[in-house]
DNA sequence: CGTTGCGTTGAGAGGCTTCAACCTAGGTGG
DNA sequence: CCACCTAGGTTGAAGCCTCTCAACGCAACG
């Protein structure tokens, strides 16, 4: 064995996607998923208006951010995928500016404010590592404004699908170019700023030219560098430096 | 006078808008703007790929940041106006994964990163504060990613404005509900995610309307209340806790 | 076995883009 | 002082990408 045994914690494997964590940091980390709480698919785990409580961590499952317009359209601005953490700083806020609620059912856990400070005190590395997952937060955000602002709905898409197969590859959750995508295709429309029936004929664009293969509430992914090529995907806006991002399949299963 | 003079430098102003500073605060922040260098409008302050030098400050003038896309499409990401700082945690990264630029002949700083992480060790009040700025930074890209995914042409142009109308007003640099906007069409454009032909024929609906005035590259306001109805414009998520940010008509000059 | 959620398909409408031309103001050089 | 040049604002026309509305299929479920 050439690597050491992946934690179970996502948020410890996420971190050492970004830098390499001694037996302490990690058993510092493991901590704060000890007690989670499960949650159906479709609970609103925060409401726009609500005064923050705790810090969320996502352990099992898929959630997004999301803000409404009073008309009763949605628009998704953020997906949570095990290992994701909510603002660092939530507690400086006085009332949430959006909304979390989750895709599939979710182990999450909230995490006491004062309890991650300690932590970020004692090991000076956790902090800085945090920080830089809060930097690549904003960095996917700017990456969608891109992905609405200038890209067709089949690139849209596609972009959407690169970016969450490394995001789910770095926490270990991608098999065989596949992974775990419990959004429906209105979701999806709420995500890429399209309506439902267009995501619907741009996934059978996708489909017809054997890129991807989406069903069962599984992607996957067929033909990488074509899918990237057409979102015209550059990784190096998630900074995962440590993990080969470059590549175009990549696995956890590594000799 | 109820109200003690503003300080010279916008960070502390825009600060100032989410808590109350200090002398000695104060003091400390004006330090940062001591050696400022000027560019003309069009620099690219960074680039792409750039490891990034120091914290960017804007003192005057207007910037933003972009990515670009292979076949020369740009889409403009954030404005930065006087008092915003660059990306606090900038250090973290190895290189950027956008690029800034000026719109306007801008006077800028480059902060030394030891410097500001020594300025917030010692007044935790305004590592606090810049830490919620970087909270709105954040908010506030959610939002663009609201308005280029799921609102209308004139929507997104009347949102951008209401924005900007608070942001400047923060800092003090609106004067009879208008405010110096030194950005053309096509950059309007690349920001809304619309072609200059349609923000052109977006822009004179909203004239046409009695909202704005757009000349000699500043902005007026006409009716306020009816540009916010007609963006949803909801101001929550700027955290301007101590700015009177629900009025509809803010001015800094006040008895 | 009806209901419900979700994917799929068709047809028509509309918002926005593209291309192209033209206009205007400001700056520069002869 | 005027001719020219350039950047940027404006307008028209044609087309397409995407939306809306509506219907239908289908599998899961009580």
């Amino acid at each position: 064995m050439m690597q050491a045994r992946r934690s179970a914690n996502p948020l410890v494997r996420k971190l050492e996607a970004f830098t390499s964590l001694s037996e302490v940091e990690c058993v510092a980390l493991e901590a704060l998923g000890a007690s989670s709480e499960t949650v159906p698919s479709g609970t609103d785990l925060v409401l726009e208006g609500d005064k923050p409580r705790g810090i969320l961590l996502v352990l099992e499952g898929m959630a997004y951010r999301y803000k409404m317009r009073v008309g009763g359209a949605r628009q998704i601005v953020a997906y949570l995928v095990p290992g994701d953490l909510g603002d660092l700083d939530a507690g400086l806020l006085d009332r949430m500016d959006h909304g979390i609620a989750t895709f599939s059912a979710c182990r999450v856990t909230w995490i006491e404010p004062a309890l991650l400070t300690g932590i970020r005190r004692s090991h000076p590395k956790i902090d800085r590592t945090l920080r830089l997952g809060t930097l690549v937060d904003e960095a996917t955000l700017r990456e969608w404004v891109m992905n609405v602002g200038c890209r067709t709905a089949v690139e849209r898409l596609a972009h959407l699908f690169c970016e969450l197969f490394l995001r789910m590859d770095v926490v270990g959750l991608v098999t065989g170019n596949g992974y775990a995508l419990p959004v429906n295709q209105a979701e999806l429309g709420d995500t890429t700023g399209l309506s439902n029936v267009h995501v619907n004929r741009s996934l059978q664009e996708l489909r017809r030219r054997g890129l991807i293969h989406l069903g069962g509430k599984t992607l996957t992914i067929l033909d990488m560098p074509a899918l990237r090529a057409l979102a015209e995907f550059k990784p190096d806006y998630l900074h995962l430096s440590r993990h080969r991002a470059g590549l175009p399949f990549v696995s956890v299963a590594v000799p």
